[in-house]
DNA sequence: GCCAACGTTGGC
DNA sequence: GCCAACGTTGGC
């Protein structure tokens, strides 16, 4: 079991989006950062936590948390025309983008905001604060453990 | 809306 | 395969 930490616009999609969707279960996806790719074809597992990280907005935080519940399989936008994730270069035999299901768990009461996260020493080792440009990044047990704690 | 950081593309 | 140009992310 391990732990991650899912970036979204919440213009785009945010944890309320994936709460109102049937099932409360949505598809990950549009992913188009080979980083971000490998972690969630390689690693990314039935059962995992997810911190869900609103970035991009006025107050960039950690909104809630989400699980995965179907780990990667192609992407299906990257084999649309219509779709802004089309992806010419890819095809069903040889699919370059993976996208996971993920269904919502919880809204934390008090959502962690970056400034919180970089203000907290024993949150200091996050990838978020090290590497910023990182959409699907790996969370400890510690760190998700005092995620939980500040959001609640 | 600016711009730093950094990933990707493509000419050579 | 180097590296300059370009595009995107994302905090501020």
């Amino acid at each position: 079991m391990n732990y991650w930490l899912f970036k979204s616009e919440p213009d785009e999609y945010s944890l309320d989006d994936l709460k109102g969707e049937p099932g409360q279960t949505g598809r990950w996806d549009g992913i188009r950062n080979y980083q971000a790719r490998n972690f969630l074809r390689d690693q990314v597992e039935e059962g995992d936590g997810v911190l869900l990280y609103h970035s991009a907005c006025k107050v960039p935080a950690v909104a809630g948390t989400a699980r995965v519940v179907r780990s990667a399989y192609p992407d299906p936008a990257q084999f649309d025309p219509e779709s802004k994730y089309y992806d010419p270069k890819a095809s069903s035999e040889n699919p370059r983008w993976f996208c996971v299901d993920i269904q919502w768990q919880s809204e934390f009461a008090r959502p962690v905001s970056l400034k919180a996260i970089k203000q907290n020493p024993e949150l200091a080792e996050m990838v978020l604060v090290k590497q910023g440009r990182l959409s699907i990044q790996p969370v400890t047990a510690a760190e998700w453990k005092l995620m939980e704690k500040l959001g609640n």
